[in-house]
DNA sequence: CCGTAAATGTCGTCG
DNA sequence: CGACGACGTTTACGG
């Protein structure tokens, strides 16, 4: 990892075309050559970028201004001009073990999928992943009369999970065997527009509490 | 702006639980607070961080290593364990005066606008970001025989935007001044999944040449 | 390698 | 401040 923090100008060209003006920035170079340009502010992603696999060249133009040009296989460019080095580092950080994450929808898939109940008295999982041409259905349950209900997990419930459960439902609805189905759309979050949505379309909304879906799995309330 | 090199761990605890485990990195912090954790590989995302607003506290713990505390208004908070301080360099990059971009969705659209009859002869434009209940509809036109067309222009064409179409067109149909309303899905890229959907909905797929719509405006051409 | 869905998405814009 | 759509989205996961 090699960081510089200097006085460059930055042109992108690729997908679309983006240029930097003069200005003081940090620019940082991976060990596997992605190449980030910082400002001092704004949230984590730079103000622009290349990412690996790509290469290097440095060069210097007619007066003498370093240029790097970093290029990758779709042709894409990234060309800096170093007008000034305020600082100069370099470490080798080695590999990085990795983030371990918990708390994410498959994680919140899994903990509903063992207490179904908390959608309904006598309600049962028919499975997990019911696959189907167009995606896997989330949970596929059956409710205390028999019906089959898709059921749609999301941490938060906008207008796009609507929309994948809505068409679930029409090609679940095809096959007599399950016909008629329902759905069921669950977020720790529902965005007021997704509800609408849902509930014009029948959808029942469910709003879930991760802590008390954890908590079920957890011993020590079972001593209550 | 501040970058550490240093051997650390790092937890979050916010909108979910993670964790790494100990390694070197770079930390940055920034002007405005914000603190992000990257690993020597992977693109521009770091491994962890904290957007700004958010306040940054430090400290140790009972055997001397020292602690960062980074929290924001939400609750979430990044807690790292700096073990070993490889470099340490800070700053004043002063403010930035942002990227200037071309070739985006709104440039695209403006294009289109500008050159309906690429959409077929005879078209005409009845305006752009036409207002409804459920967000503007990117070209309003009429075709050739009169009847109103509403157009989604996309630079990538995929599932969601024939649904946000889809949308459009069931609300402008019950419009009884403007139905029968007609759609047609533009982009410069269409997804073979997105184009099955639309055509089986009665959607026209067109792919739009960025290029040549640009080249249309260039007085050069006009020479031929 | 393509295609889809998730993301601590982030970022602008508009109400 | 919330809702919504775009993004050089990136990233992970399956076929």
């Amino acid at each position: 990892m090699r960081i510089l923090v200097a006085r460059c100008t930055v042109e992108y060209a690729g997908r679309l075309t983006a240029r930097l003006p003069e200005a003081n920035r940090v620019i940082m170079v991976k060990a596997d050559g992605a190449v980030l340009v910082h400002a001092d502010g704004g949230s984590y992603k730079p103000l622009n970028w290349m990412s690996a696999p790509c290469s290097l060249l440095a060069s210097h133009d007619e007066s003498g201004v370093i240029v790097w040009t970093v290029s990758n296989k779709a042709a894409e460019t990234l060309e800096i001009r170093i007008l000034e080095v305020l600082a100069d580092v370099e470490h080798d950080l080695g590999p990085d073990p990795g983030l371990v994450k918990d708390g994410v929808e498959a994680h919140l898939q899994e903990l509903l999928a063992l207490h179904v109940h908390t959608l309904g008295a006598g309600w049962s999982l028919i499975r997990r992943e019911h696959p189907t041409p167009i995606g896997p259905v989330d949970l596929l349950c059956r409710d205390a009369n028999g019906t089959t209900v898709a059921v749609e997990v999301k941490r938060r419930g906008e207008i796009d999970g609507v929309e994948q459960l809505t068409r679930y439902l029409d090609l679940l609805n095809r096959d007599a065997l399950l016909a008629p189905v329902r759905g069921v759309f669950a977020a720790q979050q529902i965005r007021p527009q997704a509800r609408t949505l849902a509930e014009d379309r029948g959808i029942r909304c469910v709003v879930l509490d991760y802590e008390a879906l954890r908590g079920a799995d957890d011993p020590s309330w079972r001593l209550f």
